[in-house]
Parts: structure tokens; C-alpha cells; sequence
DNA sequence: CGCGATTTTGAGCCATGTCAATCGGAGTGG
DNA sequence: CCACTCCGATTGACATGGCTCAAAATCGCG
């Protein structure tokens, strides 16, 4: 297990913390619980942006993600790309199989810091621990699957707007437990390509969407800053994708 | 445990088997294993076509489809509807909280006839055979993520023509295993309707993609009778959709 | 200062959506 | 057997959202 003064950075620590408090609340965990979950967080793995995150691992291994975002994405064959969702600090990358069968590969948007959860279950030393990580593991994938399932009414009813602010609103919602939210403004690490690719939309067209927002004095979005200027509106404008049934 | 004689009818056996057999395909049974998960198949349950399959249950469970099609979808507030997936005999569907979370509904396409999975587990007696039925619910849902991911890339980033045949070209080969496909042809319970909620597309643009691809003598679709004339022309169209990587 | 990455713009086209009507078959009641 | 109705398939005319191509402007960075 990982001892104190080995030399974490004091920004790592706090990152970590704000990485447990945000998967907390995702998978509600109780205080108690949320500490015995951190303290089983032990060796640190970094990795550039634009790195393939379990590319080359032989086995897939889910990573508990304490700072950074990645994507999860698939490359096609003519080179066109889909972006299936963002991963940010706190969550847990679902590990598949590295390009095994159908399911997509984790690429790394910003630096990540980010914990080895099978590196977890072998420091977990109780069973307690151990069955604590697997329910955090398995309710995290759950919320990654509910995502995708929004993301697919974004791609299948959405127009252009409505994609742009409602990812832009889910992004708000999962960045605000992590403190990373003030006055509704928020840092993104996305290109307007990565937007295109995400959104099924040519990277011109998500240009202009950004730009009649911009206009109407929704949003501002620049330099991977992003402020929500009228939230009430936006969330109007998202609304279709909520559930009726 | 369902004793032989209480009056399942001989299709229904029938049915039992080859969803059996597609089951122990997806999953990777031994044939044992198939037949042992088999036998823990007692009462049978039935839906008529259109009913929300587990609406009203207080419990989540999952049901092992036997016979007939349902569907994944949610309802828009503005009553638009997005299909998820279809899921087809031999699937375990996958059983969400009633109007729980963002989880989608199911609805039965056709009369469905299937099988509770916590029926199954109250029937298994050995802690084998319930490990058995576990591991066959894990590794199904699996297979049902894996297929929202193409459905995503479907709908970012193909062209109507391009999801049309995809999704055919899917579910042909779904049925494949089940004996259900003879000389490229197999009956699908499929509304244009359907297919345009399933695809992001308009009713009246999936009927002019249809109508354009029988023109070219690539395929029939009449009276959900679904004839792949050239199987691999479109399988050359539908290829945009592997991962590369 | 110069280079690569990203954003921004304009012009024109085409895929897809909307609206509105018709058509055909299957069931149903008389 | 006919009239009626409902549902799904079909069609045409037209509108438009989003794409492509191509170029310029701007930004971040060494």
C-alpha cells in the first residue's frame, strides 16, 4: 500500500480528493466508505495527451481517472471518427479488451493521472475492500451505459443545437461535484472537432452552431472555456432528450 | 421445477431449443451447459404485441426472450420516439427500473413469449447452475453494450442508405443462428416506422432509401419479409462501420 | 518570426425533413 | 357482398439543415 511522504504532489492529493468526493456522489458512497476507497489508491499512472490509454495492456484493466479527460472513440476505416462519450476525473474507464471485438478505444485528451483499479483489488487487503471497489466499478458502468443511451437520442432526434447544449449541459452537470464549475463557466479540453466527431456533425457545422448561440447570448465558448450565460434557456432548449416514459 | 407433460406445447419446445441453441452461440456454452440452463426454463410468460414488458414490475428483472421480437426505446416529451435496439429470441433482455433513471423501456413488437431469469434463479438448485445463469446474463448484456456502440456510430456518421443496410445486415445475422434465415431471406415485424425510429430518420426518408435500394436490386422488404438480394454489395455498404481500430 | 493547429467565413449543393395527399390491404359490421 | 375504417406504404412538391470545398484569419508555441 501507498505510504505517506512518498513524494505525491500536494496537487495530486487534492485532485484525488476531489476525484473520491465526485465518485461519492456518483455511486453514493458514505463518508467512511469514500475514505477506505482513496486510501486503496496507490501507484499513480500518467499518460500524455493523445496517448491510447489500455492500448497495449494484455489485459484490460478498468482506470479510476483522478485527473484529466479522455474519450471514449472509434476510429473507421475511411478515417472519419466517433466519439462515444468523455471520461472526467472521478469516473472509472470501462477497460475493454484492447481492440477487442466492437468496443472503444479510451484516448487520453488533456494529461491523465489516473489509478489501476485491478492495482486497488490487490492492495485491498479485507473483503470489504475489495467488494467496495467491484460496486464502485459496477455502478460507475452503469452511469457510463445511461449515458449512451442519451447520447443516442442526441445522435438520433437532436438537431445541431440541441446536440451542442445538451452535451455541453451533461458536461456542466459532472464537472460541477468536482468544484470545477464557477459561474457557470467551466474548462473543456475539446476541440470543435472533437464536438463533430461526438456529435455526428461536420466540424463546420458545429462551428456556426457555436456561433448562433454565441450570438443569442446562450454561451461563450473559447480557448476550452466554456460559460453557460443563460442556463435556464439552454436547459429549454435541451429538453427534449428527457424521457417521457 | 417445471415437470415434462404440464402442457407446453410442442412449438413452444421448439422455440425453447433454438433460443437455447442462439443463447449458447452469443455466450459460448458447452452443449451441457446449454441444456442444463434449458431446464431451468418453468413457466413460460406472454405478451401481447405492444406491451411494455416489466412496466409495472416493482422489481427489475430480466427476461430470457423464447419467442417474438421487443425493442428498446424512450418517448420524447414531444412524443418523437427513439429506438435503442432490438432484442430477439435467445437475448436476455436486460431488465431496467421501471421509468428508472434514463434507462429505456421495452416493448414487445410481436406476441413475445419469454422466461423470468429470477424464475431461473429460484429454480436452480445447485450453486452451479446459478453461476451458470449469471455468467449467461453478464455476458448477454455485454453483447447488447457492444451493439449500442454501432448503433452510435450509425447514427453519427452513416448515411440513411448506410444505416438502413447495417441494421438489416445485423439483424440477418442475429437470426442466422436461431434457423430463422433461409436463402437471405427472414421475417422481421418492422414498420417503416420502427425502422425510421431506430435510425434518426424520417418515415417518409427510410421509405424512399428502401425504395431506392430495391431499384437497384439490392434487396425486397415487403410485409416483414426482408430478402438480402446482394448480400455483398451491402455488406460493402454497410462497411463503413468496423472499427479500425 | 514562423509554423502547425484551430477557428472562422463564404458559396453552393445535396441529403433529408415536412406537409399533404393518395393508395392498398385487412378487418369489421351490416 | 358492400361500405367503412384503420394502418401502413407510397408519392410529389417544396423547404432547409447540414455538408463540402476552399480559403483566410487567429492562436499557441518554439
Amino acid at each position: 500500500m501507498w505510504q505517506p511522504g512518498e513524494g505525491r504532489s500536494a496537487w495530486v492529493e487534492g485532485a484525488l480528493r476531489a476525484a473520491t468526493a465526485a465518485l461519492a456522489g456518483t455511486v453514493k458512497l458514505s463518508p467512511a466508505d469514500a475514505e477506505r476507497f482513496r486510501l486503496l489508491a496507490g501507484k499513480i499512472e500518467r499518460y500524455p495527451p493523445g496517448a491510447l490509454v489500455n492500448a497495449l495492456a494484455p489485459t484490460p484493466t478498468a482506470k479510476w481517472i483522478i485527473s484529466g479527460w479522455l474519450c471514449q472513440m472509434r476510429i473507421l476505416p475511411d478515417a472519419r471518427r466517433q466519439i462515444f462519450g468523455f471520461l472526467l476525473p472521478g469516473d472509472i474507464a470501462p477497460s475493454h479488451p484492447p481492440s477487442g471485438g466492437n468496443f472503444p478505444s479510451l484516448l487520453a485528451l488533456t494529461r491523465l493521472e489516473c489509478v489501476d483499479v485491478s492495482q486497488m483489488l490487490e492492495t485491498a487487503a479485507l473483503e470489504r475492500e475489495r467488494s467496495l471497489v467491484h460496486a464502485a466499478v459496477a455502478a460507475t458502468l452503469k452511469i457510463i451505459e445511461e449515458r449512451k443511451y442519451d447520447h443516442i437520442v442526441r445522435l438520433g432526434q437532436h438537431t445541431a443545437a440541441e446536440r451542442v447544449v445538451s452535451l455541453l449541459l451533461e458536461l456542466r452537470d459532472r464537472l460541477a461535484p468536482l468544484d470545477l464549475v464557477h459561474k457557470e463557466t467551466f474548462r473543456a479540453p475539446l476541440t470543435q472537432e472533437h464536438l463533430a466527431d461526438a456529435l455526428g456533425l461536420s466540424l463546420v457545422h458545429v462551428h456556426r452552431t457555436l456561433k448562433t448561440l454565441r450570438a443569442k447570448g446562450l454561451l461563450e465558448l473559447r480557448l476550452g472555456r466554456v460559460t453557460l450565460l443563460k442556463p435556464a434557456k439552454l436547459r429549454e432548449i435541451a429538453a427534449e432528450g428527457v424521457a417521457a416514459i
